[in-house]
DNA sequence: GCCTTCTCCGACCTCCGTAGTAGGATTAGG
DNA sequence: CCTAATCCTACTACGGAGGTCGGAGAAGGC
């Protein structure tokens, strides 16, 4: 399995306040009610998307949580880094940037680089691409019923 | 953390028969020590390779494991698939094929479909797309110092 | 002012899969 | 017949995923 259930649970809650207008903050009793997800476990969950400034919240009564942007300015490889760290394919793979690099933490068994860098970064690139190319308005419309082709996303630059 | 380390080892070790002209079998013992790993391990994650038809075996004294086909031949979907199972991204993925099909368990929570499935099913496809680009041939060359880049893979039609 | 409704926060718990071990049975050379 | 190898199944430990619990602040409504 790829990613856990924060991922799940954390998209999920960013289409629930998309699919909202955006002025009024909704709270996380009403997304834990309609998506049928623990309350507790949503809490910590939404404390990851605020703290990487994904959404707002307003506390007190009538208060809740609601989108610092236009869902189509929210790219889901921010939303996913948010909630599950860096996507990385093997433990070896910490970090570092998207770019080119690479570097292996066991590096030169006997004498030669570590053979299977080269596949786990060209599968970290593909899985991030097919997020960057994802925006929460797709995924808002998505689960509205419009049809959308899974194969081919409409970036933002198409709308 | 995408995949486990039977398909890190797998790898490694299809990389180390890989390197090897062909002929003689190669015994587990031998590769354990170059890859400095478990050699009891090993012999449960070579089981899946066989049992998919990436290597075979010559049992008794001067014994071991050769690749069926040619390095260049054996794409990485099919070890990765062998190794781990099908690649999916959520546990409401199982299997299916794919295409673009949009199915989900928890279908309709509330009268619209899984919102997050869209993003999953990219995803899925961003990795099978990554692993089929690139063969076991490519592995081997990057592991004793080719230049490869990481980035664009060199399809087997282009050699 | 007080109650209610929210967000916030950290400690706690349980379960399952990963990673690896142990111990043998089977087959083939020398 | 001994040794080197594959094969096979059962067993175990450990960590992280996936939650729960209890409470402390904050903001409206009355």
């Amino acid at each position: 399995m790829i990613f856990t259930t924060k991922a799940e649970y954390g998209v999920r809650l960013l289409v629930e306040l998309g699919r909202q207008d955006g002025e009024a903050p909704v709270s996380l009793k009403a997304i834990s009610e309609a998506e049928g997800l623990p309350l507790a476990y949503l809490e910590r969950i939404v404390a990851l998307l605020k703290k990487a400034g994904l959404v707002e919240s307003t506390r007190g009564a009538h208060g809740g949580y609601r989108l610092t942007r236009d869902p189509s300015e929210i790219r889901m490889d921010e939303a996913v880094t948010a909630l599950e760290g860096t996507v990385a394919p093997m433990s070896c793979f910490v970090d570092d940037t998207y770019e080119g690099r690479v570097l292996c933490s066991h590096v030169a068994d006997g004498g030669h680089a570590c053979a299977t860098k080269l596949l786990w970064t060209r599968v970290q690139g593909g899985v991030h691409r097919a997020l960057a190319a994802t925006t929460l308005a797709e995924l808002v419309a998505f689960s509205t019923g419009a049809p959308i082709d899974p194969q081919r996303p409409t970036l933002p630059t198409a709308a």
